[in-house]
DNA sequence: CGACACTTTGAAGACGATCAACGCCGGTGG
DNA sequence: CCACCGGCGTTGATCGTCTTCAAAGTGTCG
């Protein structure tokens, strides 16, 4: 029996579930490690495998037939992988995988996704939930990147970094480089970089990977105006709130 | 008791749910008419119903501060609305919700769904298919807008019309005004307009609502280039197999 | 020191949004 | 029957933003 990184004991994906029974659920996963850049999978490649993420960064990105990559999430511990793919029968993955750090991940068949949700009800409910919530942090995204400037968009991923991770906003670092950063808000890396010296105006320095952020509250004023969805992701509140909707779990 | 528009019995949604059960089921909805106009609800509105579509268009759009409108989707006959909010325990609507035509909708409170998955593993199941379905359209959808031109949207948006509704390529019609098709693929009416003219010169001829395409394989090599998803959604072969897909049900 | 990955900066260009004016059509009311 | 109006679509001119291409700067690690 493996030892489990305790983050996936206390998943929400496994609440309402004894114990034992959970144990056992999984027992049928085999923990793997990816060192730094290997892919997990490749676009195309058949969907037969189900991921949760113990430790380290998962990129999943797309590539166009012109060569253009896009990165369409960064997956940290406790997050899901190739939930949408099996669960809508698709046999398929539909994104690239590959580790943007060392990365160790516990991998399933994709038969045991299914199983699992039809043996046990909450676990499917369970699911049912995670996936509307980030059908919805997708829906969130692709508003922002349709109606904020790119210094909007940098200006919020700064201050959802700071809050969500805790950090002080005085000073706090980078977790990404700003190559990766910059695919993952879909633009390029050299806009990016012309974005930050703006940031100035608006009391947000960065140099090299240290970030500080003069007045949250200013920055909230910039972001929000221009964004239809404002009160669920820019204020502080609501971020704290996301943090904690993430810690509860559905009824 | 009412009777029910065939098209949502037949709902895959309800696959493997006995007819008479699916009839118990389905009598809890209560069936609604909402004028050409009419708001269903509001973004903010508390989420406590969730509505199958009988019959006639629903738009789903936001709007931000600065008074800027974006439609997020069209649902038509058979489609559900509000099932993120429900199963993600969100406690508001996130979008607005208008009849863009006469609308009928069979329309149930919050419980219900969360109620029915709970007691019904197969409807937990398809609802988790049809979820994650939609998760990815939504994502196509995103990739469109973030790497394709205008002119390779409006191409898409009408190819893909005229092959899902089964038309004559030679001549087939607008479903929607010019206004709302701008507004569902993202664009100002101005640039949409002046897209269409563009597209003459890839041999699709619209005036009015009359849509002429020339060559669909024209049409694809224009507009695969710059879609790193183009085996899903450009393709003939791939949307054939999207429209079995949606009337096929998941295992 | 030199190689290499990563980042910054500059200049040019493409694309879509915006503002403004106009054309078209159907309906209403005098 | 005609005049007026409002909704809808087209066209032109301009402008800001982001991408692209090119070159140089910074850092680390052998």
């Amino acid at each position: 029996m493996t030892i489990l990184p305790s983050i996936l004991r206390g998943l929400p994906l496994f609440a309402g579930i004894a114990d034992p029974e959970k144990d056992a659920l999984l027992a049928q996963g085999r923990l793997r490690s990816f060192p730094r850049g290997q892919m997990l999978f490749a676009q195309g490649d058949k969907a037969d495998r189900f991921f949760l993420v113990a430790s380290g960064v998962v990129q999943l990105f797309r590539t166009t037939p012109e060569g253009h990559a896009k990165t369409i999430d960064l997956l940290h511990a406790g997050q899901m992988i190739g939930e949408g793919e099996i669960m809508d029968s698709c046999r398929h993955y539909r994104t690239n995988a590959s580790a943007a750090e060392d990365v160790s991940v516990l991998e399933f068949p994709a038969r045991w996704l299914k199983d699992t949700a039809q043996a046990h009800t909450p676990f499917a409910l369970n699911l049912l939930g995670a996936m509307s919530e980030r059908a919805h942090m997708a829906e969130v995204e692709a508003e922002h990147q349709a109606s904020m400037s790119a210094a909007q968009l940098v200006a919020c991923f700064l201050q959802r970094l700071c809050v969500l991770t805790d950090g002080d906003p005085k000073r706090f670092s980078l977790p990404y480089s700003k190559t990766l950063i910059a695919s993952r808000l879909g633009m390029e890396l050299e806009t990016f970089s012309r974005t930050l010296t703006k940031l100035r105006e608006h009391g947000i320095q960065v140099s090299g990977s240290d970030v500080s952020i003069a007045d949250f509250a200013r920055i909230e004023a910039y972001v929000c105006g221009s964004c239809s969805i404002a009160e669920d992701c820019h204020t502080r509140d609501a971020m704290a709130h996301k943090t904690c909707a993430k810690h509860s779990k559905p009824a």
